[in-house]
DNA sequence: CTGAAAGCGCTTACAG
DNA sequence: CTGAAAGCGCTTACAG
């Protein structure tokens, strides 16, 4: 077992030829630089037999690319935003990429550390789940013509690469869902963030009354900031399900149905009779909860492999094509929002 | 916003200075080397003026130190290792080392490829949840004096420090528990892995058995190997039961509990009055699910503060030494696993 | 067809 | 108390 210390400077004196001869052969050079077939051959099976593994740091230095991507999720222990990871990290791989990980905690300061962080580290491209105010930072990444591209939600007005899901349509399909099942009072369970996705969730709510003549009533409407949802978001969601009584809850995100169910539980009601439920995500306790909860799935794999093939475009050719992508998510139809005895509508059960 | 390309040499020649007295003062050897407190002053400003930014790919290849740790877990998207990477996340940034996350996907020829690009890319150590077979690449690591701390589980034999969870103790609580609820046919669901981790874990289900006069029945141990865990396991599951028709089944890992509670609600059988259950592991289906599942909670923080915490002494002290720790878990009683009319035991109910 | 040389930005022995 | 110089390992314009 060698140790991996050689250099291409050590190659070209055991070979007799030059440093420069070394690495425009293993560069894949040969032809362009009119290398010998010759000498590369031995300069290709030097490299082999010695294992030569190139310095990553010297190349970097010299060439200003490091083959890592950035990519910063606002909380990688959430399920969402665990398999975006496992999937970008896969995808980048295929080609020659390597991640950098980091969570925002939906944090603004450190989401501007961390992005500094990578500027520092040189990664050659971002993926970035943006936390709100962040259009100054990306904008100045923009500037320096550095590749980025937006996950899960995008800053308007900036023009600047995205990949998210439908949103609105999904919101819309759950909703329009839950009022074909004869349900009219129904709540919504959303975080305190005015970003895009959660601005379109919220519309995709609203919309879907408005057109079926039901009103819009602010009370059903239930804001709880990122932080706090850990510790009281379930005890919040309790009191407002006590004080207004809401027929169906739909829930703007995992972990807010989550903690609804958590609610839910806890003040010892039974879904759908006492009341019913849809959340935005896909998770194995929507998917095993009795009764399943239905929920909004997202195309977890697309939005992943699409982001990565955006990104390493943009790194590779360098052209400052905006490319901005929404995928259509799925409603997941469940037991925890279809009326017991098919009273409204017909009640499809779709098991993933 | 100045494009952050001021080097040192700029800085040098704007205050008169050479670079070397720089790079002492931003290194904080004002002292060691003597540099007048007026020098160091007015580069100091400077450097804040300018917000200089070391470039960490020309100090890496001088230094041959990255700042960087590889975290090599088996899969980020499991609800454990997603936790344990936001955890060592967050305490290695406390120590200015930023992480390289990747997943083994339990495939020795992924983790093999994955340690070769760790090392190529220089990261300063290495926090590894090791498949089996890895312990000549963990011995060639050690060799080349390459800090490593393992997570999870450990390769016997091999003087590497670890931070594990006690798996033995935790089986052992579990299954005592079943026993004492009055159930006597316990199944035990694990993987077809025979590492450390997974065999204290055999082990801890065997023992209490024995202890308490209940026969071993091999039918009753039901091996799944990791790759067909996501399609086939509740199938699998299923026909375990149907055929051995265990009172009570003890799950090895979260993400097979998650595969049995599935299987036991194809197959319509309620918990605790049909078949009892509890898993190793913690996870928000487990603490949902109605019933609870009775699970072994593993102390993920401090397992992964703890690993940090080692890693890092050892990075930067070298001294070899070797550290191996073994946390507690805990046991957390639900309704899974609680006989309905206290019919032998005591029924604690311990909610998280 | 091949090589000598410069330089990426830093750190550090060495000299004074 | 401070600086000139070498060198980490690579890539690449330039020269022949």
């Amino acid at each position: 077992m060698p140790e991996q210390k050689i250099s291409i400077r050590d190659m070209a004196e055991r070979l007799g030829v030059s440093p420069t001869t070394v690495s425009f052969v293993l560069n894949g050079k040969q032809k362009e630089k009119r290398i010998s077939d010759k000498v590369a051959k031995r300069i290709i099976a030097m490299a082999k037999k010695l294992k030569y593994e190139p310095n990553h740091m010297a190349r970097g230095l010299r060439t200003g690319k490091t083959k890592t991507i950035g990519l910063i999720v606002e909380d990688i222990s959430n399920h969402f935003f665990a398999h975006i990871a496992k999937v970008v990290e896969h995808r980048a791989l295929m080609y020659g990429y390597r991640v950098l990980y980091c969570s925002t905690e939906d944090n603004i300061k450190k989401a501007r550390e961390l992005l500094q962080m990578l500027k520092y580290r040189q990664v050659d491209g971002f993926i970035i789940t943006p936390t709100a105010s962040l259009e100054k930072e990306i904008s100045a990444l923009l500037g320096e013509k550095r590749p980025v591209v937006l996950i899960d939600r995008f800053l308007p007005g900036l023009p600047v690469s995205y990949v998210i899901a439908d949103n609105f349509t999904g919101s819309y399909q759950a909703v329009t869902h839950l009022i074909k099942q004869g349900y009219r009072k129904i709540g919504f369970v959303t975080t305190t963030s005015s970003q895009t996705q959660m601005k379109s969730r919220f519309d995709g709510y609203r919309q879907p009354l408005g057109d079926r003549g039901i009103p819009y009533n602010e009370d059903l409407v239930l804001r709880i900031p990122f932080g706090s949802a850990r510790s009281n978001a379930p005890r919040i969601i309790m009191e407002m399900i006590e004080k207004h009584r809401p027929e169906a809850l739909f829930f703007a995100t995992n972990y807010l149905g989550i903690c609804g169910i958590e609610g839910i539980k806890k003040l010892g009601m039974q879904m759908p009779d006492d009341i019913a439920l849809a959340s935005f995500d896909e998770h194995d306790l929507f998917r095993l909860h009795d009764p399943g909860i239905t929920c909004i799935s997202q195309p977890i794999d697309r939005i992943a492999r699409k982001v990565v093939d955006i990104l390493v475009t943009e790194m590779e050719s360098e052209t400052g094509e905006v490319t901005q992508l929404m995928l259509p998510p799925k409603l997941v139809i469940r037991g925890s929002s279809t009326r017991p005895v098919g009273e409204t509508s017909t009640a499809l059960q779709q098991n993933a």
